[in-house]
Formats: structure tokens, sequence, C-alpha cells
DNA sequence: AATGAATGAGCCTTCATTCAT
DNA sequence: AATGAATGAAGGCTCATTCAT
């Protein structure tokens, strides 16, 4: 029986990890689809073909497996703004290569979820967020605030993190909703309004 | 019954305009209670005090009633701007004044919408719509696309649209969550990251 | 409108007290054909015809129903001992005319009932407590109760009323099961098992 | 495995035996705690620690191991009472000593029964049964129709037993209820209430 | 045999909507 | 028009039972 525990871990895991996985990819997709609150469990299962019941066999509601999402998220692209921050190329230098990297973060891991906004129109919904994006904001909040520190600008670091942050969503949903999807363009218009808002504001000592 | 009239809207008149309106306000409140998606009808009507099937006499659904207050807000506020923009005062301070006004209008029409995003906290409810906002944002946003048109900066206009209300949003959104809310601070910081973002844009012919 | 108040109270109000009699008379069944902790909602309406939602608007649960059917029996089966007590004919005389009424209590108001151990045979379901007797049996005891503080058997209270009235609920039971049911040999057993009994127990300063 | 098969009962056949009795033990428990219709299978494996699949090797059904344990408490009391009524010491005398008998056996084997009804307070269960009362029951009436049949009263038979069971039930499900549980005191009762019951009620040929 | 994930029927409850009054 | 009870479609969730491993 052990012998093999190095291996694939058997079938039955394997089909759980599958299971497991089919339901995150189907929350994502209806999330995005339909916007967080009305997204039912029964609109996640049906769309993996499993059972009503198997969904309870590895979240207990919607809101986990949304926690699921955000989580899976964060993991995956949490080390890419550590790096960032690491390099200590300065804030302006920090907050272009941040945007980039969101934007093609955005591109690579969910060119799906563009429907969002057009699928939705029949109803007032207009921002859904979408777990990653809570998980990636919460970490350039955190990314931004400690720039802050550093000497930036002295503003209300709520409304700065705030509007920044709205500004690479806003910008960044519209980009998704391209065809084609333009990268370099839409990361180039964040950061000029960004970097250039930031001027803007008061310096701190300043 | 009928006898009455001669009055200028006989009662039944006067019960059908103050009926509307008594599910209009119960909407708006429940909305910013509870946000939209998770308001029913019969939250609405049950703050009204008025039988479930009433509800129907004035509005088709909650989509509708969102609409119609939308319109409502729409109206209150789009001759705000569209002063605004007659006064030629140039590009700057057409933004400067615009956001003022957004979020005087913000703060004077809904002080109440506050709540909110606070009492939504135990789900992932990020980005609510109240109704009087959609209408708005499409008042602002063809404001400032027909400013864009008369020499104002080139980039992307939806990008640059999107990130300007966004940014407006945003920071609106987060004074009033604040106690006290300070309407000129927030309104001054929204407008310096908007008047300096724009000013790092490229200019039409240059 | 209100010069018919005093009438049948309009067909309206009619047909509400007829379904929440219906739901009523379809529980009083089913908790005597299944026993009440296996009936479900689902079942008390299926029986009524009714639509699923409708129960909700007379009852807010199974447990609801069941205190109501309790009320009912109770409001209808205390007066008729608490004119017994008041006769003050004796110990004996009250238990033997006590256990009379409850028999034909049962015989005449639920004469349906004996459907009850025989339908659930599939099931270990022995004894189900049906709602008036939960309430008869309360006045039951505290009649007796009363009449054991009044130089009655010092016995342990508890025991004796729990005993009496057990005696009287299986008898009662059994009786509702035969055809036919016979209400006076039934009930001559029962007085005479319990004031046997009583008798051979220690009286107080005995 | 099959190289330990010449012990009198391979590890196998051990555990088999072994789940088993788990099982029971484990429903046994829970049914007492939770009342039987509350109980669910899975309380009843949860609580073994085996899989849910593996109850099914031994059960069909919540009824059958319910039936299994009322075998087992069979088996165990069907001998004690067996052997009263073979000494022949007069129907009082076999009443009196059946009655200790069934208290005993309560007392001993399940004293930690008395959280039943504690437990179920709030629905309105009013008599679960246990498993092994229906046994035990079934027997206790059985002598009695024997002695009954013996020069006993002449009673309805089935009133009489169904009385003196009730009788024995109701005392003995209180007297698990106390705290110190007192056996001979509540034995003492329930034979006086019997047996001066029975007195009261015509003899055979009297 | 034991395992435990999958299944899907079924329960409770809420809700939008209709309609007789 | 206003009323408010009835309706029945969903939705969340549990559970007995099966079955591949």
């Amino acid at each position: 029986m052990s012998q093999v525990a190095y291996l694939s871990a058997g079938k039955r895991e394997q089909t759980k990890v599958q299971n497991r996985q089919a339901i995150l990819d189907a929350a994502r997709a209806v999330f995005a689809e339909m916007g967080y609150d009305n997204v039912t469990v029964r609109d996640i299962i049906r769309r993996t073909g499993l059972a009503a019941g198997t969904f309870y066999n590895y979240f207990k509601s919607k809101e986990e497996v949304f926690a699921a999402l955000a989580d899976d998220g964060a993991r995956r692209f949490a080390p890419v703004l550590k790096e960032l921050r690491g390099q200590g190329k300065g804030f302006e230098a920090f907050v272009r290569d941040a945007i980039h990297a969101y934007f093609h973060f955005l591109e690579k891991e969910h060119a799906t979820w563009a429907a969002q906004r057009l699928v939705s129109e029949p109803h007032p919904h207009v921002y859904g967020p979408t777990p990653e994006m809570g998980a990636v904001f919460a970490e350039v909040r955190a990314a931004i605030l400690e720039e802050t520190a550093r000497g930036g600008p002295v503003a209300d670091p709520d409304f700065l993190a705030g509007a920044c942050i709205a500004v690479a969503r806003e910008v960044g949903d519209r980009m998704l909703e391209r065809r084609p999807v333009d990268v370099e363009a839409a990361a180039d218009f964040a950061v000029s309004m960004i970097v250039s808002g930031l001027r803007g504001l008061p310096k701190a000592g300043g």
C-alpha cells in the first residue's frame, strides 16, 4: 500500500484534487459571469457536472470557495510583488513594475474574466469583486503604503492607496474587455496616471 | 371620492405620488443598508408599510426601482454639471468644480449611505453600486469626454474617463465612511490626483 | 366595508381560518400516523393540498403547529377538569370522573387517532406524543397533585402522577385502537387500576 | 494474514466482531443522547471512527441496529425473567422480583441514559423508545400474561399488561433521571402501584 | 472487508409574483 | 388602487446509500 505512496498518491486522491479544482474553476467562472452576490452554490456545482451534495465535501459555503480563490490568487501574485519591493529601484519604478506585473498577471491568469461586465448587463451590478482581485489589492495596497512610508507623498494614505488601486483596477478591467488585450498600452496609461497623480501631491517635508 | 376631483390632483393622485415616493425612499434606504444584491422586494415594501402587492402597481421589479432612483439622482445632479460646463472656466477648473459638486452632492443627499460597506462586512462585497452613483457617473463621464474633445489629453478616452470616475468614486466612498465627513479634504485630494494625473498624459498636438 | 363586519368577516378571513384549520387537521393526522419526530412540514402541507410556502403564512415551524394543537386540546379539555375539581366529591370520585372525561374526550375528538401505532409499525416508534395529550396530561397531573396535597397518598408525587398518567395514556391508546371503541370498559379498567393502586400506597398521617 | 488462521477466529473474524460491537455501542450511546428519531446513521458511525460505508457491512439501516440492540437487551434480560418465573413463588412475588430485576437492569446497564429526556428538552419528544426497553417489555408482557393465565385477574389482558408495563416504564424512566438513582425506592413504588392495582381487579372465578 | 467520496433525493425556507377581494 | 394570502420555483443543506479503490 505505502510502497507507491511517493507516486501520484492513488486514484482517489487524484480525483479529489481534480474535483476540488473543478469546483474552484467553476466558481471563478460563475463569479466572473454573474457577480459574487448573484452566484448560488448550485450555480457553481451545476457547472462542474458534479452532484449537488459533492460541493459540501469540499467547501462549507460560497464564502469558503471565495476565500480559497482569494488565497490562491494571493499565493501566486504575492511573491512577484515581494520581489519587486526587494529590488529597491525607487518609488516610481516600483509602481511601474507592480502595475505591469499586475496587468500581466490579470491577462495570463484570467483571460476569461472579460465576460464579467458584458454578461451582467441586465442587472445593475457594477463592480463585482473577483476573488483574486481582493487578494491582489491587499498586496498592492500594502506595498504602496510601505513605499509611502519611505518619504513618498504625505497625502491621506487611505485615499491614496484607494485611488491607485481604483485606477489599476478600472483600467485593468477595461483592458481585459478589449480585443486584442493590449497589456502594455493599458499598463502605460495606468502608470502614467498614477505616477503623475502622485507627483502632484505634497511630498513629505516638502 | 370623486367629489374632490376639482382639486389640482385628487386624493388618489396624491396618494399615488406619495406611495411611489415612499417606495423609492425605502428602496434607497435598504439598498444603502444591505447592498443592492441582498435587498429583496419584501425588504423594500416592508419598510413602507404598504402591502406586498402594491409594490407592483409602481414598479415591475427591484431593477426598475433601482433605475428610477438612478434617474432621480441624475435629474437632480445633471443641471449642476451642465451649469459648470457652461461657465467656460477651462478644463482643470471644470474638473475641480465637478468633483466638488459631486462630493457635496454625495454628502448632502446621501449622508446615510456610509453604512453600506460597514454593514456588509461579513461578506466579500466590495463595491456596491448605489443608484445615484450610476447616474452621476454617466454624467461625469460625458462631461469629461466632452472636455477631452476640446484639446485635452489624447489618451484612450475610455481609460481616462474610467480612471477619473474610479478615483472620484473611490475617494468619495471613503469620504462618506469617515466621521466627520470632510468634503473639502476629500475633494482636494481627488482633484489633485486627477488633475496631476491628466497633466502627465500627452496633450493633443503635443 | 365595516357595515358587514359583524357577519362572517369576509371571504378572505374565512379562507384564512379554514386554511389554518386545514393545516392543524393535517398536522394532527400526520403526527398521529407517523409520530411527531418523523413528520416533516411537507408531510403536513402535502396533505392539505396547499402550496408549500403557504404553511409559513400560518406557522413558523412544525414545533409551532404542535404547540397550537396542544393549546387547542388544553383549551377544550381544561374546563372539564376544572369543573370536576370544583365538585368536591372526593378523591376517588374525581379520579373516576376525570378518567371518564378524558377517555370520552379522546374518543369524541380523536377517533381517527387509532392509526398511530398500527401505521408506524415498520419503525421502532413506540410512544409518540400527540399534541392534545401533552396538554391534557399537564392538566391531569396538576389535578392529581392538588388532590394529593389534600391528604392523599404521600408517595413520591412525581412517580405517582407519572404512573397514573401512564396508565390512563396506555389504556386510552389501546382503547382507541380497538373496534368498536368501548369507552366505558376502558375507563373502568383504568379507574380500577389507579384507584386500587392508590389505596395500596401509604396515606398521609397513616 | 491467513498465516494466523489457525487461531480460533482469525484476525478478520475478530475485527468483524469488534466492529459490530463498536457500532452497537455507538448506537446505544447516541440513541440515549439524542433520541432514536433524531439519530442519523452518520451519528452512529462517526462515533465508531469507522468509515461510513462500513456501517452497511453490518447493518442495513438504523432500524436494524435498533433491532439488534433490542435483541441484545432481550438476550441478557430474558434469562433473569425466566428464572424468576421458574421459582414458583406466586404471583405477587413474581411481580415484585421482576420489577426489581428490571429496575436493577436499567440502572446497571444504562446508567448513562438518564440524559435522554433532558437533552431533548427543546422539542416535544416525550417518550423515546430505548432499544432494550422494547425487548424487556416484550418479555415482561409475556411473563405477565403467563401469570395472568394462572388464575390471575381476568381483566382485559392487553389493558393489564399495557398498564403494568406503562407504570414500570414510567417510574423506571423517572428513576434514571434522578440523582442519586434510588432503585429500591422506585421499585417499591412501582410494585406497590401494580400489586395494589391488580388486587382491585376481579379474579378469575371470583 | 474497509474506505470515504459521490450521489441525488428530499427537507426547510424564502421570495417574487399573482390575483381574488 | 390597495390588500395580503397563495403560489411554486429555487436555494442551502443533510443524509442514506452506493461503489470504485
